[in-house]
DNA sequence: ATCGAATATGTCATGGCATGACATAAATTA
DNA sequence: TAATTTATGTCATGCCATGACATATTCGAT
């Protein structure tokens, strides 16, 4: 698991984003609308509103996401994917799965290890 | 992968620590001599050494590892766990083992899920 | 034996991340 | 309509990690 989080952290800095950026652009990615409310965002990564809100500031900042109104509720805003941003997630989707299909035999050898331990 | 180690981090905050600190601790029980160097911590985690520097800074002020000078090199540092820190890791490596335990059938459906997914 | 390079630790400034405390505006409900 | 709840946002704080740089010690080549 760790050699796998080390592979993305790696490949998410070469890309110039984090972690939580990249999960939060997965989020609004699978989200129905292709778009989200900040509460939802927050709620969907277990974090506070207000971490929600910064981390919106900074990829928006990055030009990977941008704000929109809700046209039907004039205090929450909606979080959506820029073009800029779309491509860089499929990118960098993409290189995960690949990596995480390469380790999958490691990993499921280690859950094998666990089993026994369980035993 | 990401439930799990929501689990951790929710334990691991009620007990005062972080995951990388929890990590490091791992790391230095893990280690021969049960202390280690602060360049080869740094190694271990992927880390600058700068960055291993300010962990066992913040490790140390809360008591749980302790400097030592080494015997065999002025410059460099011993770093071990105190009775308070050993007592902690075996507590908390108890609860991470359970709990993953616990989840082990799950990650494993999903990796079945992952392997179809390559063909 | 010594001088220069490499090594180990450390400091400082910076930026991402997350929290709690608090503020504001809009919507809901009583 | 008044009180409450909801959604977003600001501020101060602390951990984490980095790059740039400093200091002390060791090692190696001459």
């Amino acid at each position: 698991m760790r050699r796998f989080l080390s592979f993305s952290e790696a490949t998410l800095t070469a890309a110039g984003i984090t972690s939580q950026q990249y999960q939060a652009m997965l989020v609004i990615r699978v989200h129905p609308a292709r778009a989200i409310m900040i509460r939802d965002l927050a709620k969907e990564m277990l974090l506070q509103p207000n971490g929600a809100v910064q981390l919106v500031d900074r990829l928006a900042g990055a030009g990977l996401v941008e704000r929109r109104q809700s046209p039907t509720d004039r205090r929450s805003v909606l979080v959506a994917m820029t073009g800029e941003g779309s491509h860089l997630l499929e990118r960098l989707a993409a290189d995960h799965l690949r990596e995480m299909l390469r380790q999958e035999p490691l990993l499921a050898e280690s859950l094998r290890r666990l089993r026994n331990l369980g035993r």
